[in-house]
DNA sequence: TCCATTTATGAAAACGTTTTCATGAACTAA
DNA sequence: TTAGTTCATGAAAACGTTTTCATAAATGGA
């Protein structure tokens, strides 16, 4: 290395010829310096071209006035997922705050892990999409009016703020949607069981069944685990049945991308011999084979509610907590 | 707050009746610590649950030692960069390391200010996709054996560790395989032109037409920025010629994205009135309509080699620098 | 003129770690 | 026994900031 040392406030002190305390100030807009010791300070900032050190100055500063918080998502080859980031992140840069962003890929062990990675690294505040709606550490979080809110998925034993759709409203709008078109035949290819969005969709899709007087049928109900492939084993399950379904209802995303492959390599026509309406819009869903009818969450809307929600709760941490519902949309497009 | 103190070495040193030299000694596996005081201090950390804050660690550490790295992506709507994301985070999680994600969205000054912020947040090393070949910031982090690794992307004027693709002969193959299709008229989407890859690109898609001799069309070739909705535009604006082309070379993901929203928006068959070949593969090309045949990197083991080379140069800075070409490959489906 | 503010600045403590240095105890080798 | 090692531990400095406290100079009524 050839400069090894790292730039100070003590380096922009001497140059300025004042001390660390004036130089502190005038990075951080204090008032009464006075117009020559300002002018001569951030002259030898610009010279020296110093940048504070974040490290320190979180060390030192005390919660709520650290400008970072911390993001942790689930799974971020979920495109509803990025879209929640960007909207988070958008915010957060408007409003000067740093995003330590973790994605767990929906490992429990990998969560608690950038949890406490989070927590210590003394974010002001958290986003979190809770892997269950009792996670322990999370609601002990809240209970210790640590600033958090939930995106996407909310915490059972406790009020905390929340942005989130009405999944279950969404869910039985899709599934009435293909009963309105004729099936009865209708399958459900979750998520992991214990994510909360899975049992609210899966309610709304037998709520929506038993309305239309449709015997539920466990076989038709498979859980996986909210990827790709899952999508596509279990399509493939449903499909290889001797009474196999007329038409699917697929959880997220990623679940609906993989149950097509699985169509597609058997060469089925959509929605002839299956039809499909998927959770979660893509940009790209009109360019599916056929254009895919699928529930859109404003995914960069819930972000960046969710980062403003959290910005004020760190002002005001005792404030009470709010419940957001966004609305989503049904897109009836070709597949079904 | 209830608890409104953080939990420190003293309190841990406190209850274990011990110095806090010995917590740190023993936190941090030191040899030498007798085994009754290993077990007081070991329990005292387990009954307080403490973990050691890693900002104060951070600030402590010298360079190299802190684990934790920073990676600056330009695009996370990108699913080829969230598949790098992903294989850079995979390998630091296994080796200990906390990654800092920075996402630029293709915006300059985005990038400066997150660079800046991981600099100024003491990383250990960064991996970059730098905007320019010649990112002056970048280059000069490179000269003074900052330890960085690019990738997808090159720097001009320094050698530096990178893990890239043969872009070129890749886009050269992609055209040829147009080209003995029977297509004459080809058009190129691009991103933007400071971008390395763009350039690359667009000369292996130049060459490959020279090779066969077919003239250059300079009204074939547009170049936008990288994005979803430049691609939609700039597909329209091909189509819309009176003399249009009767192919389409994408420049990424997103490009084609965009592109094959325009075409299927005005109901145009593809391959026959329109075929199509994007650059990047996506794991639902087989879903779209029709299949896609794309150019598929590796982008999950573009960010896992990366993450290798960067701890390798975080160990040694000043080894000399190694350049990965990865292989890519074209997958023909139904779209040319 | 005199005392009370206000203004501008610096010294030093604090944030929570790791590490150097010092020290005393317990070994080893003669 | 004695001197030299090694072992186990603690005190204190250091990392780069911000902030409290103190202080000296300048200002403002009366």
């Amino acid at each position: 290395m050839k400069k090894t040392k790292i730039l100070s406030v003590h380096d922009v002190a001497f140059k300025a010829g004042v001390s660390i305390s004036t130089v502190s100030r005038v990075i951080n807009g204090a008032k009464n310096i006075s117009p020559e010791t300002l002018s001569k300070v951030q002259s030898a900032i610009k010279d020296l071209n110093f940048k504070p050190n974040r490290v320190a100055q979180r060390l030192r500063l005390k919660k709520g006035q650290r400008k970072l918080i911390g993001l942790l998502v689930p799974d971020i080859q979920n495109p509803f997922y990025v879209d929640v980031v960007k909207g988070v992140e958008d915010l957060a840069y408007a409003q000067g705050y740093a995003v330590f962003m973790g994605n767990f890929g929906q490992a429990v062990d990998k969560e608690d892990l950038y949890l406490d990675l989070m927590l210590s690294e003394s974010v002001d505040g958290l986003i979190v999409a809770p892997s269950t709606e009792k996670h322990s550490k999370i609601v002990s979080l809240v209970k210790n009016q640590f600033p958090i809110v939930c995106v996407d998925r909310g915490l059972a034993e406790i009020e905390s703020d929340l942005v989130i759709v009405n999944n279950y409203q969404l869910a039985f709008d899709a599934v009435e949607h293909l009963i309105n078109r004729g099936h009865k035949q209708i399958a459900y290819i979750g998520g992991l069981s214990s994510i909360p969005t899975t049992a609210r969709r899966k309610q709304g899709y037998l709520d929506a069944l038993t309305k239309h007087g449709i015997e539920i049928n466990e076989s038709l109900i498979k859980l996986g685990d909210s990827k790709h492939e899952s999508g596509r084993i279990l399509a493939a399950e449903l499909l290889n049945m001797k009474n196999r379904p007329t038409a699917l209802f697929t959880g997220n995303n990623l679940i609906t991308l993989g149950a097509l492959e699985t169509i597609h390599s058997r060469e089925l026509k959509i929605p002839k011999e299956i039809a499909i309406v998927g959770f979660d819009d893509m940009p790209w869903s009109i360019s599916l084979h056929p254009p895919l009818t699928a529930v859109s969450q404003p995914g960069y809307e819930i972000g960046n509610r969710a980062a403003e929600m959290l910005f004020h709760r760190i002002k005001d941490p005792m404030r009470i907590p709010v419940k957001l519902v966004l609305s989503g949309e049904l897109k009836i497009r070709k597949s079904s």
